[in-house]
DNA sequence: ACAATACTTGACCATATAGTCAAAAAATAT
DNA sequence: ATATTTTTTGACTATATGGTCAAGTATTGT
């Protein structure tokens, strides 16, 4: 009939004290960096003992590499709504769209990473000469081809993405300042629809297309 | 004649260690966060016992918020070069250039300006609240009647300021990710003088200016 | 039922580090 | 010259924290 409900137990169990060790650790990283997150505050966040932490990761910096492992694959998976099939308008747009709705949705995990590279990427300086330098130089290729054939403006590529990248990062990292300037509220569902339209109207105008 | 010499040169070691020790606790702020910063590192990188560095700065802490403070200051004597008799296209192009300047030339500074925030603006705050709120809607104010002269595009000008700050601040705060994206090189001379152009070409035809 | 395996947890330890201190050296004032 | 103040510095301490461990408990396989 349907699975063994033991090993689903057993397994679940497994998978959902992980999950929870990793989740409060993203949030405590994110908050503290690396060096000031406390093992024992993680614990307490994802409501275990310190030691059972250690039980299911080894070290601090292992828990560490598991977040910004699991915040560079979101991402990545979020970059392949980058369809270059789509040409510049559909492209940029709904890229930056997801950006945006990933800034909202995982603030943490967009803090984490900038902690990270801004003290040189000590853990995921090989994603950055890997993964990410290719996706940068396919992208930018087809960003290319797009000026050659003259859909939108002679622009630099790796310029437009770097402005991409830190706008739409810039409401995750930056989300605490920005709410101060707010008046001390987050943003309310409609300001955070004005803040997509903003952006993508300024990048798409800047670029020579038409936001709609 | 001249100032008293032995006056001078008291005042002098005073202001110089203080110096160094502020310019080694930035960097190595920068670089470590402010847990993951030793007050040990912090004085070899000055280049005195760490018993000197205690001397001068009572608390981590202390040296930390008088780096923050530091920071903060520049950051704002740049924010006077938003000049708005200027007009946009004058104003918002001055901006951006000397933030560029400033993200070259003091690439540490946005990196602990970048992690405070990140971390919940614990020092800042009040800075936050106060100064740059009064700043950013001062300014806020000067494009919305550019807006109404019909002089730019309608676009809220609060996202505006983010675009301008994250988009200039990312050549600092993931300049080590750019910088691995160039084949790990830094960024040459021609190279910033592009991305200077860039982001102003982007961004002044983004909100309807000429970029020349 | 029993064995074996997986998980839990309080107590513990080694180490790193912010901050102290007292004694000496240097600079300055009288 | 002498007193006074400022600066320097090695040695020390208290504390926080990453990680261990062994004894227990629960879970699973036979």
């Amino acid at each position: 009939m349907s699975a063994d409900p033991i090993a689903f137990r057993k397994i679940s169990k497994r998978s959902q004290n992980q999950k929870a060790i990793l989740e409060a650790a993203e949030k405590v990283f994110a908050e503290a960096g690396f060096a000031g997150a406390t093992t024992q505050l993680i614990a307490d966040v994802a409501g275990l003992p310190k030691a059972n932490v250690h039980y299911y990761f080894k070290t601090k910096e292992e828990l560490y590499r598991r977040v910004v492992y699991n915040i560079f694959d979101i991402w990545m998976e979020a970059a392949s709504a980058f369809d270059t099939e789509l040409g510049p308008r559909e492209a940029l747009s709904r890229y930056i769209d997801i950006k945006m709705d990933l800034a909202r949705s995982h603030p943490n995990g967009s803090r984490v990473w900038a902690a990270e590279i801004l003290h040189g990427a000590p853990i995921i300086q090989d994603y950055l000469e890997g993964p990410l330098l290719e996706w940068s130089t396919d992208r930018g290729k087809h960003i290319e081809r797009w000026i050659a054939n003259g859909e939108m403006d002679q622009i630099d590529p790796a310029h437009l993405l770097y402005m991409i990248w830190s706008t739409t990062q810039h409401y995750a990292d930056f989300g605490h300042q920005i709410e101060t300037l707010n008046g001390s509220k987050p943003l309310s569902d409609e300001q955070w629809q004005a803040a997509k339209l903003s952006v993508k109207t300024i990048i798409l105008r800047g670029v020579g297309l038409s936001p709609d």
